[in-house]
DNA sequence: GCGGCAATACTCGGATAACAACTGTCCGAGTAAGTAAGG
DNA sequence: CCTTACTTACTCGGACAGTTGTTATCCGAGTATTGCCGC
């Protein structure tokens, strides 16, 4: 029941991608940069985002990523799953089918108990997640470090 | 996010040490047989569960496994934090203070808005797990199946 | 026949390997910009 | 001076090791039973 590392690195990349001003692509060196990541690790996850959807890859000179899609339409649970996978946290083995105890055909013409308790969880948990979109993360973000931020990536030109 | 081969097995046998009469206590060997489980690796589960406090263990000829507390008492979480461990699935790692572009001390005055949402979606998916009981659990067992384990472990005195 | 004792078999508990997934890293394919030559 | 082709440098994408956590297993410590011996 361990979320992975690069949940959080993809939730505040993807945060900070809704800061920049507009589809100013913003490349994976200056992400890892700007958090004090590892850039070669960073790649396998905004790789995923991107083939989630999430992200839009542009390749060559001032390419970068951007947001594929409005902030207000990408949700924390959209990030979570494109990292981490959608798949179930818990997958039935039918083992009340199996060994000396095993149940009867017509005693199990319903779920399993237990698996039905913990996809209940597990709904609660994604509905959590699904509430809060990548937008109202932005206006937690304090209104300095959003200016900052807007500063680095909006129009800096040197040379 | 993947849960515990353990969770679905420590549930399973709290859920049928539920089951019989009062505090007649099964050998972990009986309950593997009964579920078709290696007996070696229930042993960590089990022991697991009986360091939670959640199961009491007999020694000796006649001894076993038997829930320490009534079913009512005993809910989904405990059992699943017993074997999976109760840490939060998400350890921030504060990197908004890393890097090239980290925050101000000043601008951390409020905890992180990512760890806050899916410390939100944790609490909402621990509440939903500690709202059923192993007791509520054994209810929804098909009669007939709880008829049954109730004999085998009841009263067969073979010999 | 009864009580005590020792042997026994059965139970759990912790320490020990095998496997898999996550973590971390590298190099190659593709693209757009920049540059220089030609018209 | 404008167009065009080429060179160049920068970007992402997939393939390749290292390390931690989960899975699987075994053997030793402790205890209640059970049989036996002595009284």
């Amino acid at each position: 029941m361990k979320l992975s590392e690069g949940v959080e690195w993809g939730l505040h990349c993807t945060l900070l991608l809704a800061e920049v001003p507009a589809g100013v692509p913003v490349p994976r060196r200056v992400l890892a940069e700007h958090y004090g990541l590892a850039e070669a690790y960073l790649a396998k996850h905004l790789q995923a985002l991107t083939r989630a959807g999430l992200l839009h890859a542009t390749p060559g000179p001032n390419g970068g990523f951007r947001l594929a899609r409005p902030a207000t339409e990408i949700t924390v649970l959209d990030v979570l799953e494109a990292v981490e996978g959608a798949a179930s946290p818990f997958a039935c083995q039918e083992i009340r089918r199996q060994g000396s105890g095993a149940a009867l055909p017509e005693e199990c013409t319903r779920p399993c108990a237990i698996a039905s308790v913990i996809a209940q969880a597990h709904s609660s948990w994604r509905e959590s997640l699904r509430a809060v979109t990548i937008d109202q993360l932005v206006e937690r973000v304090p209104k300095t470090l959003r200016a900052r931020n807007r500063a680095k990536f909006g129009g800096d030109a040197p040379t």
